[in-house]
DNA sequence: CGATGTATCTAGATCGTCTAGTAGTTAGAG
DNA sequence: CTCTAACTACTAGACGATCTAGATACATCG
C-alpha cells in the first residue's frame, strides 16, 4: 500500500527522479498484477478469499496434507468461516473434502483435477508471457534486478 | 496472480534457474506488499474497499473534485453501495461530503486532515524505507530494472 | 479411565454489497 | 422556452461472507 500512495508529496523531488522513476514502475506492476487476479475471480466465479484459499491448497497439497484448520489460519479466518468456504468450494466442485488418516477428528483438502486444470488453462498465457519477458534478460541484469527486488521486499518488512 | 502459481511445474527447470529466481522475488515482493495493505487496514479499521476509497479521493482531489460516482465507478460498485461506504467513511471521520458547485444533483468528497494525518504517519516510514533501497543503485542499474519491470508489466497486461 | 485440549461443524447475528425504485436536477429536442 | 429523457445521490429490503458462541466427536496425557 505504501507503493500506492508514494506519487504525493513524500518527496521534494528533483535530484531523485529515477529513483522515484523505479518506483513508479514497480507500483505500476502492483496495480497490473492485481488486475490479473481480479479477472481470475471473474474467470471462476469465486471471490478473493475462495481464490486464496484454492491457491493455499494447490501448493500445499504437493508438500503435505492441508486440512482446514491450517487454511482458515492462513486466511485470518474462524474456523466457522473456514467451513463455509471449504463447503462453498466444494460444492463448486474445486475442492474435495477427504478423512484425515492419522486424526479422525481432522480432514485433508485436495483440488479437484477440474479446479487444477481451470487455473493452467486461465494462467498458462500469463505464465510464458512473463517468462519470455524475463528471460530477454542476461544474467548480469537479472543479477541486478534481484538485488533490488530483494531490497525493496526488505524494506517494506522492516 | 499468475505469479503466485508460478513455483508449480510450469517450466522443466533447468536451463532458466536465475529466471525463475528473479520472477520468485517479485512475487516474494507482491506478497510482501499485499501484506502491508493489510497491515494499514488494521492500523484504520477499516475493509479493503474503503482503503481504495480513500487512496482514490486522496489521489483525485489533487486535480479535481471527486464525486460518489466517479469513486463508484473506479471501484466496480453500485451507487447503492458507494453512499454505504461514503457514510462509513464520513462517520468514521475520513471523508467529508461537500456540494459540488456546478451540479446540484452532486457531491464532492474531500478526505479530512485526520486521515491524511494517519496515512502519513502510518506510510512515512515505509516510503522512506523504499526510497532509501531504491537509492542506493546507480542510474545504469535502475535503468536495467525499470526495463525489467516495464517488460514484466507489459507481459501481465498482454 | 477421566480430564482437558483439539478439529470441525451448526445456529444466529452483523456487515458490505446488490437490485429495485424514489426525488431532485440537468440538458437536449421540438 | 418548455417538456421530457437522462443523470446523481439516496432509501428499502435481500443476499452472502464473515463473526461469536457453543455443540460434538476424537485425541492425548496424567
Amino acid at each position: 500500500m505504501a507503493l500506492e500512495l508514494i506519487n504525493r508529496s513524500w518527496l521534494e523531488g528533483g535530484e531523485q527522479d529515477r529513483v522515484l522513476s523505479a518506483l513508479h514502475l514497480l507500483r505500476e506492476f502492483v496495480v497490473v498484477e492485481a488486475e490479473t487476479r481480479t479477472n481470475l475471480m471473474a474467470d471462476l466465479k469465486i471471490k478473493s478469499n475462495d481464490l486464496s484459499a484454492l491457491r493455499f491448497v494447490l501448493d500445499g497439497s504437493d508438500e503435505g496434507a492441508v486440512s482446514p484448520r491450517a487454511l482458515g489460519h492462513h486466511l485470518g479466518i474462524t474456523s466457522a468461516s473456514t467451513t463455509a468456504l471449504v463447503n462453498r468450494l466444494e460444492h463448486a466442485g474445486y475442492l474435495r473434502r477427504e478423512p484425515d488418516p492419522k486424526d479422525r477428528r481432522g480432514l485433508v483438502l485436495h483440488t479437484t483435477q477440474a479446479a487444477r486444470v481451470l487455473l493452467e488453462s486461465s494462467l498458462q498465457r500469463q505464465v510464458s508471457s512473463l517468462l519470455t519477458a524475463a528471460g530477454s534478460f542476461n544474467p548480469d541484469e537479472l543479477a541486478v534486478v534481484e538485488d533490488f527486488l530483494q531490497a525493496v521486499t526488505d524494506a517494506l518488512r522492516s
